[in-house]
DNA sequence: TAGACTATGGGTATTTATACCTATTAAAAT
DNA sequence: ATTTTAATAGGTATAAATACCCATAGTCTA
């Protein structure tokens, strides 16, 4: 009985990783049979012979094109690919995109090599496969997130607009003739604003704004 | 003839990482001996038995002891064990670290199995290796920190003092009567303060201390 | 439909900041 | 020994911001 291996594309900017990945895989079960260093490279082999790929082991930030960019191609395209997200960084952000983008698992490159195998067996077996470490990560970084938005959107989109050309440097009167309105009213927003940032001066609302990525 | 094999001490946070080294590693010339997920550990492990490591090759950011402060001990304590700095990030700060803490070599991980196998041969000889990678890393980090510290010194020390104030939102009137000097001479220090930092008013020199990292 | 919020604008008054000017003293640099 | 710079302080004037008050029209929601 012939067995068929599971063939693997690795896609890291890190050549070390590669390397150290395919020592790792290959055997009876797993074979490596190519590599990308960006996610325009991956995705170029992929579209060449899309049926001989059963799995992509991806990093995520790479120049180019991005492991979840490229996770989210592969799995409109080539929906019979399996999709690992293998991430050095504990990113929320990343993680949540990464689900986005339907990957089958995520797992962070602290894990172990068995904890490799225990995800690659999972997600070929038809599951998914996501490290207990991110969940903490994930939580922590959605309050993080809950909090920074819920900042941000006590203020009316007038009120940021104002707030952004404050951040600019523009006077009040200056905003008003951009805006077409009265001067007054521009002051008014900036009184609403001290209430809504809970500060005594323009230096605070720059510095909330600052604080909470007010572009 | 036997062949004595050069044992390696491999410390790295990233179990993944010791996972794909030792196996890329192991072999007739190297033998990875002991592994440790941060620099106490390591320091631990070396401690014990100093006599049996003759390389170590470490990470840098690493929980409770980084792997600069780790290769400072190995270096004045043991200066018989070689030391390979292997850092995942483009960092010049670390790079600077790592080379004033007398790293024997520093390479980046997304340089491969080749280049590390380079870099062991060259250290194990008595030699050093930097990755070609790292100069012009090393390069324009200096001219941005050459910058900032520049943008920071143009500014005397009462002018630090006093936009620092300004930042905390008191009115000159207040900053005068915490520095018991006059609400003039403040307001003088602003004026100054302007064509230092090249803006025109309050909410430029609050950015420019931000951006600055002016405590 | 009543209440809340947003965006708008006005009045008035005070406080604060900004833009110029000048000047003295001490310390540091040339 | 002279020049420069930092730090100090004052004068005068205008511009800007801040703190209150008020009102209206529209939207959204309970």
């Amino acid at each position: 009985m012939e067995i068929e291996k599971i063939n693997i594309l690795i896609t890291d900017d890190h050549q070390m990783v590669i390397d150290g990945l395919k020592m790792m895989l290959d055997g009876d079960v797993y074979q490596v049979i190519s590599e990308a260093n960006n996610g325009q490279e991956a995705i170029d082999l992929i579209q060449t012979q899309p049926e001989q790929y059963h799995l992509l082991l991806t990093d995520i930030s790479m120049p180019l094109l991005s492991g979840t960019e490229l996770c989210k191609m592969v799995k409109s395209q080539f929906p019979h690919i399996q999709v690992l997200v293998l991430s050095m960084y504990n990113n929320a952000q990343a993680v949540k995109e990464a689900v986005l983008a339907e990957a089958d698992g995520y797992i962070l490159k602290n894990s172990g090599r068995t904890e490799l195998l225990q995800a690659l067996h999972r997600i070929t077996n038809g599951g998914t496969y996501f490290s207990q470490d991110i969940v903490p990560i994930i939580y922590g970084q959605y309050q993080k997130q809950k909090v920074k938005d819920e900042k941000l959107n006590v203020l009316s989109p007038r009120e940021r607009e104002i707030l952004s050309l404050i951040v600019k440097e523009f006077t009040s009167e200056e905003i008003a003739e951009k805006l077409f309105i009265s001067k007054k009213t521009v002051d008014n927003h900036r009184q609403n604003l001290f209430v809504k940032c809970n500060c005594k001066s323009t230096v605070g609302l720059v510095k909330y704004a600052l604080a909470n990525g007010l572009e």
